[in-house]
RNA sequence: CGGGGUGUAGCGCAGUCCGGUUAGCGCACCUGGUUUGGGACCAGGGGGUCGGGAGUUCGAAUCUCUCCACCCCGACCA
């Protein structure tokens, strides 16, 4: 067990407040609700941005940047939307301050208040359509499928770092169609994406499904997400895509001319992933010795503890340990040979625990007589000696076993907090002794929705595309139900 | 934004109720030495606007008011 770590047994919650400090991950800033991430945890946050925006270029996008600041008039365009996100706005009305004429320190200067408030963007959909405008004419502009790379704000009143920020990362994708099935297409092909990068890269199984109108992103027509399970039972919602309809075409008067010479309005599609992933990343795998992180984005991938005296044992494992690392390198995985000598190994082995590298060597005398280095592994924790000959092939194999390794275990693990319910009393049972996810029919109506969540906590997470999808009987009203859908209490 | 809690060295805390020498302890840090296969040991040393401001008092970490931040629980949310 890591010095110091909380058990998650003891308490999940403050298990990873103190799991993200510890880790190196981030911190919090001086500025109320919003975070600093640190080196480490940004470098598993470039990881994720990297193969992502390799996705997203794969199927066709391409990245813009689009202003921080939205005129006040803007967001009210569209009556969902601004609905949705008025409430937890910045806004900004003046542009210079000066100095404090009773004293020290400066003040905003009112005489430079401005004309028309800027909000400062907790998303961009209103910015974007009114550039978009510009842009379209005619069916030979579209689509446009643009994403960004940016920071959005939304001033939250309980934040936890990485889970809930005022201040976050993240990327949104807006695109334009000049087809209702082309947009609808588009809202499917990223969802899909998005639950490609969770599963194969991050390791996080998830849930792919509709939101309910409840629960639908302000201004969309359909909302799909991925819903992954945490290890406390909690469901993380962990990436959405937004069906827009023509609701922000109408909303900025963005219109083209068909092949036909028929005057329509353009149809949307918007999409985000953000530094929320982290949260799930961290939560879904990690234990109480520390961050288990998948190799696909561990930042650090095999880390080498050297163990000696002297000087001249140094100089021994150095010489032998240096061509590892060379091997290593050459098949793309990312080494650090540990030779520092203000820390002893213990202490080193801990550290790397902690913060979740997946393969541990340590070389020592014994290992240079013998020819062969100590392996340890982060997922399973368990170690072996194994011979130096061939090791960086062994490892390369390695990395993909415990890649697949996390990733299964995770599957084990919603499977068993996986409960399929008929009765209401059954599922406020299962809530409250197993938590998880739980499949139960419900007769689509928001004021049962709503009844659930009021009596229970839990909320619906979405209705799922795959799986069973036989009728039956709404748990509390016993009205008829299409298909049963996700329950869960949420992050 | 409501209810509860916390704020004292980089980190974790004692001292606060009941005001009174120079504000302590552990970890970390610096120096020297011994060590090094799972978070080393000994000796010496440095580091404090006691969260900020105002007040009460001969005297405030301690009492009062106020503001701020963080944590937990609720309502809202990626």
């Amino acid at each position: 067990m890591a010095k110091g770590l909380t058990k998650r047994s003891v308490d999940y919650s403050q298990w990873y407040n103190e799991l993200v400090i510890k880790a190196d991950l981030a911190e919090n800033s001086a500025v109320r609700g919003c975070m600093v991430i640190k080196p480490y945890g940004y470098a598993i946050w470039e990881k994720m941005q990297q193969q992502l925006d390799k996705m997203f270029k794969e199927t066709g996008h391409e990245n813009a940047y689009f202003p921080l600041f939205i005129p006040k008039s803007f967001l009210s365009k569209e009556a969902d939307h601004v609905e949705g996100f008025a409430k937890e706005c910045a806004v900004v009305t003046h542009y210079r301050l000066k100095n404090d004429p009773d004293g020290k320190g400066v003040i905003v200067d009112p005489d430079a208040k401005l004309e028309e408030e800027l909000i400062v963007r907790p998303t961009s959909e209103t910015i974007i359509w009114n550039t978009y405008k510009n842009w379209i004419q005619s069916y030979r502009d579209l689509p446009i499928k643009c994403n960004q790379w940016a920071n959005v704000v939304r001033w939250e009143m309980r934040t936890r770092l990485f889970l809930r920020t005022a201040e976050f990362l993240w990327q949104e994708g807006h695109t334009a169609h000049a087809t209702k099935q082309e947009a609808i297409e588009e809202t499917e092909t990223m969802i899909q994406v998005y639950a490609d990068f969770a599963e194969q890269f991050m390791g996080v199984p998830v849930i792919q499904g509709l939101k309910t109108a409840n629960e639908r992103f302000a201004g969309a027509l359909e909302t799909y997400t991925i819903e992954a399970l945490m290890q406390d039972g909690k469901a993380l919602q962990s990436g959405t895509s937004h069906f827009l309809g023509q609701n922000f075409a109408k909303a900025f008067d963005v219109k083209f001319a068909s092949k036909e010479g028929k005057e329509d309005y353009v149809w949307a599609s918007s999409w985000g992933v953000s530094t929320r992933l982290m949260g799930a990343l961290i939560m879904a795998h990690s234990d109480d010795h520390g961050l288990v992180l998948p190799p696909k984005l561990a930042p650090i991938q095999v880390a080498i503890v050297p163990i000696y005296k002297s000087q001249e044992d140094l100089d021994k494992i150095t010489a032998v340990v240096n061509p590892i690392v060379a091997k290593l390198k050459e098949k793309g995985i990312s080494v650090k040979f540990d030779d520092s000598d203000n820390r002893k190994p213990g202490w080193k082995f801990a550290q790397y625990e902690l913060k979740g590298v997946p393969v541990r060597l340590a070389m020592g005398m014994r290992d240079l007589e013998n020819a062969t280095v100590e392996l340890a592994r982060r997922d399973t924790l368990s170690k072996e000696v194994v011979s130096i000959e061939g090791v960086d092939t062994y490892i390369a194999e390695l990395l993909d076993i415990i890649q697949e390794n996390i990733y299964q275990k995770a599957i084990d693990f919603r499977a068993d907090k996986t409960t399929e319910v008929e009765t209401y009393d059954e599922f406020k049972k299962v809530l409250d002794e197993k938590g998880g996810f739980i499949l139960a029919h419900w007769n689509g109506s928001e004021e049962v929705e709503k009844q659930i969540k009021e009596e229970t906590k839990a909320t619906i997470r979405c209705i799922p595309l795959e799986g069973d999808k036989t009728p039956g009987k709404c748990i509390v009203t016993g009205e008829p139900s299409e298909q049963k859908v996700l329950f869960a209490k949420a992050y």
